[in-house]
DNA sequence: CATGCTGGGTAAGGATTCCTAACCTGATCT
DNA sequence: AGATCAGGTTAGGAATCCTTACCCAGCATG
């Protein structure tokens, strides 16, 4: 909430590590005694400023989304039509797979696990992004852009689950994520689907 | 591998308590004894028939996949034309989501974030099962059917992905899977797309 | 100046958890 | 009768996450 630099040294620090640790090894296998040596403090001080590794997991993805959230905000500023800002966000949303490879990480893989994300605040502001998904869709639905015989909610979640699945295969495989190609790639089969036919320029 | 029954009382005992308490926690807040405990056995007899918790976890996955993997064979069986094909996969693929909903936990949930899974033995009966997809689209394209200018690999992700997303958000908050229902939408949005017009029919 | 208080940090320990090594026991084979 | 073996248990240990109580520098106040 408070997005003041306020923040102690040492909070920083502990931040810091997990998300260097995070580099090289799962969530699920970085100790808190690993963070806090790596951090050069100790234990308890993490217990401090959180109120436990998870939630240390969960403020260092809010962080990253805090970043990418303004960041969406100015990618889509000036563009017309619902499609042309949709396939800017499907950019803006690979390119930051792309970029950061620890947040892909923690969003795609580490944090869905956990039944008490869902209800995190850190949620919210993933629900904050997907908003302005949803908001796009509508608003090709009204322009006549996009089809109205299939409810926005459900075309956000098909939408969001093919750009997500296309770049955890590649996170997973740590195999290189290309921003533009993907983007491409993903707006034709998001746009115009996979039926031979429409596509024939 | 050896599907005989010559299974021990033990190990079926263990599973069975396992597939239980995944009905109600996620396997992140089982332990092993309690486990054992629901089990009827001690915690040691689970490590004498699994490698550690984990292997456990990975071994009633497969045997969800087993199963799975034979209903989706059948399924297909005596259907002509890809996207028919497709369509009844898409249908198997949400209906057994819908009706075994600790297998859709543990496969969209769980096991993700593991990152030996993806070298499990568990894994490769997944390969094995997007390969029938990957094989129909690969029909489809010759067919014609199917587009050919976005390559079947990144189709099957995409595609994939959207199945997924749109149950796994029904799995994390415990609403209904309507097979029927999703089928059919997911598949206008696989098929055409989301740009207006080519759905008027 | 003494006093108290507050923010940043540490020391020490404890319950739980996952897992292992060694042992037990009844059945079957020879 | 002795050996072997599958199915199972007893007992324990290292590691992990987290808590409680404590330390101390700075600094505002009377």
């Amino acid at each position: 909430m408070a997005e003041a630099k306020a923040w102690p040294p040492g909070r920083i620090k502990i931040a810091d590590a997990l998300r260097v640790l995070l580099e090289t090894k799962d969530f699920g296998a970085i100790t808190t005694s690993e963070i806090a040596k790596s951090a050069g403090v100790t234990e308890a001080l993490i217990y401090k400023y959180f109120k436990g590794k998870r939630d240390l997991l969960y403020q260092l993805l809010s962080e990253y989304l805090e970043h990418y959230d303004v960041q969406v905000e100015r990618d889509l500023k000036g563009i017309k039509g619902a499609l042309n800002k949709l396939r800017k966000l499907i950019w803006s949303h690979i390119n930051v797979y792309a970029t950061d490879r620890v947040f892909a990480k923690i969003l795609l893989l580490d944090v869905r696990s956990f039944s008490d994300y869902y209800t995190s605040e850190t949620y919210k502001l993933v629900r904050k992004y997907t908003e302005i998904l949803l908001e796009i869709i509508q608003e090709g639905i009204k322009n006549q852009e996009i089809r109205d015989d299939i409810p926005p909610v459900f075309l956000r979640q098909a939408i969001l689950g093919s750009i997500e699945n296309v770049c955890l295969t590649r996170v997973v495989f740590d195999q290189k994520i290309s921003p533009d190609d993907l983007t491409e790639k993903l707006c034709e089969f998001v746009f115009k689907g996979i039926e031979h036919g429409a596509s024939k320029n």
